[in-house]
DNA sequence: CGCGCTAGACTGAGCGCTCAGTCAAGCAAT
DNA sequence: ATTGCTTGACTGAGCGCTCAGTCTAGCGCG
């Protein structure tokens, strides 16, 4: 990972989260980062290539921050407590990334090949949804639902956490509360 | 309304649901509206224009079916749950607009204006927050946050039924399940 | 009824400009 | 001398939007 690599790549985050994809040009990304117009095209084949690799490096980033003390032997509540727990939190420290992050997931700007390979680094958890259908505690309702559910809520849970700058314990009790809700409601 | 403008805002909402805005050039706007360039720039005064005309033609409508048969003198839960059927089921019935909404809203390319001018529609509901508030049956979180909460959770429950493809009695189950999943959730 | 006229909706070539991406020249390090 | 990264003026495709001009429906008048 060169140095210049990295400037380009934050550099853009702060663009793409400012002022979106399209209203931001690499001219801008250029001036940003300290690097003439070649330079770019010399480390990114193109725009696209370049969200692609952004999209890639904050997907990464936040997987990080989750997988860190993952509790692999845990019940299935528990880990995933741990991802709301751990997944807002990164929110909360990182809300130009986290909101950027939101946007490149919802657009299609991101190739279909940068999301599949986004999913590679989810391994870890990749045994929770077939024991959570297993364990059988959800109401009847689908496991599809549910997960979209569990997203939906968890985001919007991280959306309020920042927007009202919760910190601490303030924050703690939020996250707590907000995944009690999300339990009961799917628990019978 | 003449026949043009709805013609022009027909074929935006096509294009713009399946290639977003900035990927969609007004030469291919006019192309499939069968009008010509100059034609476009005599009923909107600017692309953004037009867009902002779209968001407000799309809210309209789907207030306009939320506010049909409102209970106003209901209890909360009534009204909360009415909104709640008829939005989901205006998002099943026409996939390809609430998408679209839903981008526009969550997109800054509707100005400040347009989505003030939005609000005026929702008047009819204007005294649910305030007295979903004063009947305090919900748990010790914040308003804000179980508004918050039940526009996610709905959302949710409108993708998951466009993407399954639900309807008849699927569906109103569907609507019912999640409904109580909020329900359950956010009451003490 | 028929003629002349007008209003204004519609047309589309083309303007000015911005953009992503190129490439020949320059430079620093070996 | 060679290699490989960096530079930034340049390109041409494509954009939103304009405007001088066309066309037609319909009105007033003899």
């Amino acid at each position: 990972m060169s140095d210049t690599r990295t400037q380009i790549i934050e550099a853009s985050i702060e663009l793409f989260a400012e002022s979106g994809f399209w209203n931001t040009p690499t001219s801008k990304i250029v001036q940003n980062a300290e690097i003439s117009t070649g330079t770019l095209f010399n480390y990114f084949k193109s725009k696209n290539g370049l969200i692609d690799e952004v999209f890639l490096q904050l997907q990464q980033e936040l997987t990080a921050a989750i997988a860190e003390g993952y509790p692999e032997t845990g019940t299935v509540k528990e880990r995933v407590e741990h991802i709301w727990f751990r997944y807002i939190t990164w929110g909360v420290r990182f809300p130009v990334r986290y909101r950027l992050l939101q946007q490149l997931k919802m657009s299609d700007f991101v190739s279909s090949d940068a999301r599949e390979r986004s999913w590679y680094e989810w391994s870890f958890a990749s045994t929770l949804i077939p024991e959570a259908i297993e364990t059988g505690l959800y109401r009847d309702v689908s496991v599809k639902f549910v997960v979209q559910l569990a997203f939906a809520q968890r985001d919007a849970a991280t959306d309020y956490a920042i927007a009202s700058q919760l910190a601490d314990t303030a924050l703690t009790k939020h996250i707590t509360r907000s995944f009690e809700i999300y339990w009961a409601g799917i628990t019978s």
